[in-house]
DNA sequence: CGTCTAATTGAAGCATCTCAACATGCGTGG
DNA sequence: CCACGCATGTTGAGATGCTTCAATTAGACG
């Protein structure tokens, strides 16, 4: 039985908050305009004004930020159920762009639909309030990460919360997932060059940690990876029944 | 004629919106608990439930992050009037801890009397979203700093940020600003080593761009300055009219 | 004045980058 | 089905930006 696209974002709203019959309602009556991405494609430009929400349906998505110098910096990664720019409801200039990694589906939602949503039921409100800081949440991570941590720390630690994240949508597997990045997005991610990345990658694999077919990562050694990646996954504020290990 | 604890919020909320004299007035009514910190105090810890937000009104405060192996990344940096962690409204714990660079007073306000405030007035619910929004973009911007800029470019890029910021609130002359920070604090928030922050300040010194004495940074060539943080203030979202530029 | 913190300087080491070549795999068109 | 071409991954070698360690100087404060 497949899954339906306003399921998606449900089940991604689950995994922060205990959402209810009312709220799940309200949410399906929600006008959705699909558009479908190729890889590398698109999806909000830096500098647009977007009069409408987005909603990440299949495959993977990523905001990003492009420095004058022509250096591309990626700031978050987005999987099925995300909304990305909740931001454009109050700040209506983007100050970086969001594209598909991979061939992408996505949706989008009138501002004016999502502030109705929010009048109509001030707990979808909280539960979306609840989402945009977390967000911020997890950027703060990867300021620490990119900051404090070493090459290996820092891709340990971002197939950590790829790992984590995923797991709870129900898009991994036990103890792999499949995570169709390059090595030059993975650098983009964490401030190292696609070279060291590539370095990085096989002293991990030596060490047992993970290990790759193509884009299926398999985590060979989790508390090893968790260790190397100095993770916890506290700043994904996940409801506690998905917090596995409480 | 000094400015009221209240007046330091509402002066901060206009850098980023328009506050009307019903808000205003809804704001002042909101009980604040005083509380006074040494330099170096921690105001709020990571791991802590606060049951109030936080209003800084003196000082300068900073948010920051340890690694388990012992290394501080210093998240965001706060000045008079405003409130780094909304957060605790809808995240429990807090994943990252709240520390006074200098002496400082802050005040507490109750996350009940937010909330109702928010419930009386939605359009002060919307700046106060307006700003962790803000915050969340002022995040990216730092990931990008440390990401992707060389050492210089991301000492030069964090004072053009203080300078504007605290510009818009009043802390700041046309060419200088009071910013009492250790060269070490400045290594933490850019990560990278207090003896390396020491010669890139004394290249930016050379080049003409800034002159020090003691606390206070004069900015001797802001273009030029500007040019070598690769440094646009779109990202702090400030009202248009504040905007010199605009 | 003496003490403590912060700033400064020097020198050596290393993590990571850049450049450049080569290998591999995959989609596409002939 | 093969051959080609392009994107991605891999490897080597040299360069460098930044770190670490250690010592010295300069300021701030009681």
């Amino acid at each position: 039985m497949a899954i339906s696209d306003h399921d998606r974002l449900v089940r991604r709203l689950q995994t922060i908050a205990a959402v209810g019959e009312d709220e799940r309602a309200l949410l399906g009556t929600l006008p959705l305009r699909e558009r479908r991405y190729g890889k590398g494609a698109n999806i909000v430009r830096q500098g647009d004004k977007p009069s409408e929400c987005l909603l990440i349906l299949e495959g993977l998505a990523g905001r990003y930020q492009m420095t004058s110098r022509g250096r591309r910096q990626i700031l978050s990664l987005h999987f099925s159920g995300d909304m990305p720019d909740l931001h454009s409801l109050q700040l209506h200039t983007m100050d970086h762009g969001i594209y598909a990694l991979t061939r992408a589906r996505a949706a989008f939602i009138a501002h004016d639909a999502m502030r109705a949503l929010m009048r109509l039921s001030p707990r979808l409100s909280d539960i979306l309030m609840r989402d945009v800081l977390i967000d911020a949440s997890i950027f703060r991570q990867w300021i620490t990460n990119i900051g404090q941590r070493t090459a290996r720390e820092r891709i340990a630690h971002l197939f950590c919360e790829v790992f984590v994240r995923m797991g709870v949508l129900g898009l991994a597997e036990a103890h792999s997932f499949r995570f169709p990045i390059t090595q030059a997005e993975l650098g983009d991610a964490t401030g190292l060059s696609p070279v060291h990345v590539n370095r990085v990658l096989q002293s991990l694999r030596k060490a047992g940690l993970i290990a790759s077919r193509g884009d299926v990562h398999e985590i060979t050694d989790w508390p090893g990876l968790r260790a190397a990646a100095d993770f916890s996954d506290d700043y994904l504020h996940l409801r506690s029944d998905h917090d596995h290990a409480a």
